[in-house]
DNA sequence: TTGAATGCAAAAGATTTGCACCGTC
DNA sequence: GACGGTGCAAATCTTTTGCATTCAA
């Protein structure tokens, strides 16, 4: 019921831009959709791959990708494709706002933040060790400079 | 100043444990501390290697890690290698729990949290597009699984 | 039929590992 | 002097791209 609405929904997003709905897209639609799915790439070409039928990693990796860009699926995108590192002596927890143009990181601090996600954590019988926060969008300068001409 | 502090306690960290202080070890910690820098292990190795002195890419990634490991710096690493999708369609915004040891996912929703992360955000002037929010730690299970001998 | 989509293989990007040599303690 | 650390190159892992072929519309 729910793969079969989905199902629909992405038919007409792909129909509406003239792609279409090949059995590749459909596979991966539908493993995705079954058990609420937080499936990797590498997972989905795997479980989906096998003798009878053929499946590619790239199709994999650019159907994802179409998805997400037609917002039929999301994936944790980092802002980040190397990993940042910054000194941590002295320095307590923060979270970070990320701008996305210039590539600037503020850091911040909400206690609130903190106390609301332990809350939340607890709520759920998770034991909590780590969390990280990271708030993508643009700087004030950036801001400034876009919405000028 | 905040640079022969952070290296003092660097060194303490490392001798405590039968390391060494060495160049590129000093290097790194150096420019790390540098202007709050955020920055990737690419980016250390471009801007420390010179044509006087050489430098190897594993090297910044070793040391990195280890700093990691000693609590001298910390890196935002991903709860998972790969990035993780899932479908968009009929789903609202929504945040992760990760469990670090069977790799559960859990989904939450805290108007709340979305509530003070667009205040930090305003706050600062930055213009928030996007925000990802991930709790690590130990799932009911296996918090259980755990406690038990 | 025809252009979009695929599978494969090769490339690219990020990080790790093996190993002989080097330098800190 | 011993042993931890380094540089280099090769290996790994994840994702992307080029291209001839296939297939949905």
């Amino acid at each position: 019921m729910a793969e079969s609405t989905d199902l629909h929904r992405a038919l007409e997003g792909l129909r509406s831009r003239g792609l279409r709905l090949t059995r590749p897209r459909r596979l991966i639609l539908e493993r995705l959709s079954a058990d609420g799915a937080h499936a990797s790439a590498e997972a989905l070409y795997e479980s989906l791959r096998s003798r009878r039928h053929r499946l590619g990693r790239a199709t994999v990796f650019r159907t994802l990708k179409l998805f997400a860009r037609l917002g039929i699926a999301t994936g944790e995108a980092p802002a980040a494709p190397r990993r940042r590192f910054e000194v941590a002596a002295g320095k307590t927890h923060h979270d970070h706002m990320t701008c996305l143009r210039c590539g600037a990181v503020l850091e911040f601090v909400s206690p609130a933040i903190e106390r609301l996600q332990r809350a939340e954590a607890r709520r759920r019988g998770f034991v909590m060790q780590g969390h990280a926060l990271e708030i993508t969008g643009l700087c004030r300068c950036c801001a400034a400079a876009r919405s000028r001409p």
